[in-house]
Parts: C-alpha cells; structure tokens; sequence
DNA sequence: TCGCGTTGTTATAGCTTCTAACTTAGCACC
DNA sequence: GGTGCTAAGTTAGAAGCTATAACAACGCGA
C-alpha cells in the first residue's frame, strides 16, 4: 500500500519471489501446470524445498500468482498489439485478434494456465485477475468499438433478455462510449476466439484436418461485418 | 478382436477394470482429474497400492481410458438426443444444442477431462478418442445438413485456402450427404459452443454478470438461421 | 490332479507437499 | 557500537503419491 522504497529486506524478499515465479513459469512453459513443483524449484535455486514457503504459502497460491502474472502478461501483449496501430477500424481488430492468437500459439501452457486452470473460488474472484480479465477485454471493446455500426449488430438475433442484461452493463460500465452492441460483439468475439485457441491447443481440431488459422480468420471476418 | 465369449478370468478382469474406473470417474467428477489417485482407489476398493498396476499398467493409462470412456458417454448422450426428436430440421439442432450444453453442465470436470486433458500425443490419436470424437460430431452434422440451405452457408466469408480444405474434407468423409458447407457450419458449431462452456464452466462469463445461457441461446439461433 | 499363469501381497525407492523445531544472520534501535 | 528481535535459512519428518521388484497363494485349464 505505501508507496514508501522498500527496505533492504523487503526488496531482497521481492527479488527471491521474482526468482521463483520464474523458475515455476518456465516448468509450466515446458510441461503444463501439472509440472509446477516447488521442490524442484528449490533444487534448481540451491536451498531446502521448506525454504520456499517462507515466500509462498503453499503450491497453490503460487499457482495463482503466476495465473495473475501471465493474465496481465496477455493483457500487456493486446495492449501493445492495440497501440501499435493507433488507427482504429478493422484493421484494429485485426491486429488485436491476430495478436491474441500470437500468444496463445507462443505460449500454449500459458493461455491453458490462465483460462483453464481451476482455481478455488477465492482466488479465482482475485482483484488482480478480474482487472487484467478487463484490461484485456477492453482491448477488444475499444477495436470492436470503433466499427462502422452494422445494420443489424443491436437488432436481429438479441433476445429481450440478452439485450436486458447488456444495458445493465452498459449501465455500471466505466466506459460509456461502448454500447450495448458493441458490448455483445466483444463478449462473442471472445467466446468464439477462445473456442477456437482452446480446440486448438488441445489437438481436437487435428482429425478434421483443417487449418486452424483458416477458421479464425473467417471468425474475425464474420465479426467485424 | 474375437467374439469367443470370454474365459472366467477374463471376466472377472474385465469386472474390476470397470469397478477401477467407475472409482475413478467419481474422483474425477468430485475434485477433477488432478484428483485421480490409483492408491486411493485401491484403497477404497481395500486391496493394496500396487494390485491396481495389474489392470492399468500407470495412472496415465487409466486416465486415458477414462477420457475415451466420457467421450463415448457424451456421444451417446448427443445421438440419445438426436433419436428423440426423429423429425430433423432447427428443433433437432436445438436439441441436439441442448444436449450438448446440459451434458457440460451436469459433468463439468468431465467436460474438461474430454476436451482439456492433456494426454501424450499417442495416446490423443487413439482410435477410440477420435471415433467418439467422429461419432459427437456427426450427430451435429447430420441435425446441421437438415436445414434448409442458407443464402450465404457457402459463398461469403470462406477463403479459398478454407473451401479447398472443406472440399477435401467431403471427398474423404464416408457420408457424402454432408456438404462442404454443412461441414464448415460443423466446425464452426463446434468452437463457438464450445468456446461458451468452456469460458462458463472455468467461470471467466462471470464478471460480465451475463447469463451464459442466453448467449449459448443466440449462437445456436446464429447458425441456424 | 497337477502345473502354471494370474492376482494378490509386502517392501522399497523416489518423488511430492507441507509442518515443526532449531540455527543463523542481519536490520534497527538504543 | 553493541544488542536484541525478526526474517530466512536449515534439517527432520509425516503423509501422500507413482511405480517396481520379489514373493506367496489361489484357481483355471489341460
């Protein structure tokens, strides 16, 4: 909370917990979730595997925070994706699409590791994750946002409900310059990306034979007109 | 391979590999396939540890035989479906929908366990996986191919690179029935569905405060019409 | 009926998480 | 500058897991 420069100790402290986060990314990198092991970290940083929960309470709450780590890390990634073309348009969603499978393709046991890791609910509701859950789809909002209106984005295809529930966001929103429409083109978009990425990483699109990259690009078309 | 009925051990054998996974399917159903354990099973079923390796020759392998078994559940359950409504057109694709999303629903971690688990290439490739697989799919495809043509099901939006592959596709599939167009709104009803359950039962729809339910609802409307 | 293969056992190695008790080392304060 | 508290390391150990090896016993099939 302070914004005070952290004492000697403290900044030690940070730089030990730096070490192992990345240490246990990187055994995530290579064999998934399944294959963080604090012990193993210890081995590879020298010290007694107790060592390590001076600085992580148990497995799990490193697991989380190298979930929150690599949330924002995407979150990072979108954003500059974004403002490197600071035209928005199509052109806009493109980038930000392309750069959303970019990573997921880079780093495969990391986008499992955000969106399909189950974490206990406390954890899974963190601050952190929610923001960098919203930094993220903000990103897409902003591209998705600055569309030309299409004739039937607010009308055909939206159920009384559905509409409800989408003013009601637009409602409590920080943004008011998205609305209702653009709101459910952002969910969507995301819906459909990550249900391709996710089928994908996962091999269950290799007995159709088709190219992934072929389906999510047709996505991306659909969606922006 | 041979139909001989088989010899009083065999069937015995065949009993407690069922026994084992039927334990261990519950486990899984309970906390998830991290919390499949081949000594905790043994232990229910009170014999020791290591008897159970005389059935399954490693945990992965009983894990395995686990996935094929919830795929091949999940693909009965989807034909169950189909079967009900013999009458096709859009209500059997509602059905068939409902089906799909209900069946995730009831058994989230075996949902995760059929599309998320990440087995050895060898094993992903399995003969079984990928016929349960076919078998989950042609149900969509047949409820798919029922619907009366849509305008723009073949023309806009499919790349050239997509339309070869879709083609090719079609010549090598056994049931000729199913146009290439019917295959891509396949394959598309497959990662935009799945792309829902996937972000709703990892809980990411959740701070968007909207009803997955509703949004499942206009996805399938969407492919429909 | 007899033998052999199947199925169980126990013991053990090696890995994991995590706790407890103890030691050391350094920061901060007097 | 000395001294004491606290943080950070240590080892020991419990409880759990997968998996293998060596051995005992049961029962099916010839």
């Amino acid at each position: 909370m302070s914004e005070q420069t952290l004492s000697r100790r403290e900044l030690y402290r940070e730089q030990t917990r730096a070490e192992i986060m990345m240490i246990g990314l990187r055994q995530i990198a290579d064999g998934g979730a399944e294959a963080l092991s604090l012990n193993a970290i210890a081995k590879e940083m020298a010290v007694s595997g107790a060592a390590l929960y001076r600085y992580f309470a148990s497995r799990d709450e490193l697991l989380a925070a190298l979930v929150v780590q690599s949330y924002e890390d995407l979150a990072r990634t979108l954003e500059a994706s974004a403002a490197k073309r600071h035209k928005l348009g199509p052109a806009r969603v493109h980038a930000v699409a392309a750069a959303y499978r970019a990573w997921a393709l880079a780093e495969p046991h990391r986008y499992r590791l955000v969106f399909s890791t189950r974490l206990d609910p406390g954890r899974l509701a963190s601050d952190e994750i929610v923001l960098a859950s919203q930094r993220s789809m903000n990103v897409f909002l902003q591209a998705l946002g600055s569309l030309p209106p299409h004739s039937d984005a607010t009308g055909r295809g939206v159920s009384p409900a559905l509409a409800a529930q989408l003013e009601a966001w637009h409602q409590r929103s920080s943004e008011p310059a998205l609305s209702p429409a653009t709101l459910r083109l952002g969910v969507t978009c995301w819906t459909r990306l990550h249900g391709i990425m996710s089928l994908e990483l996962d091999g269950h699109l290799h007995a159709t034979n088709i190219d992934p990259a072929l389906l999510y690009a047709a996505e991306v078309e659909d969606l922006i007109g």
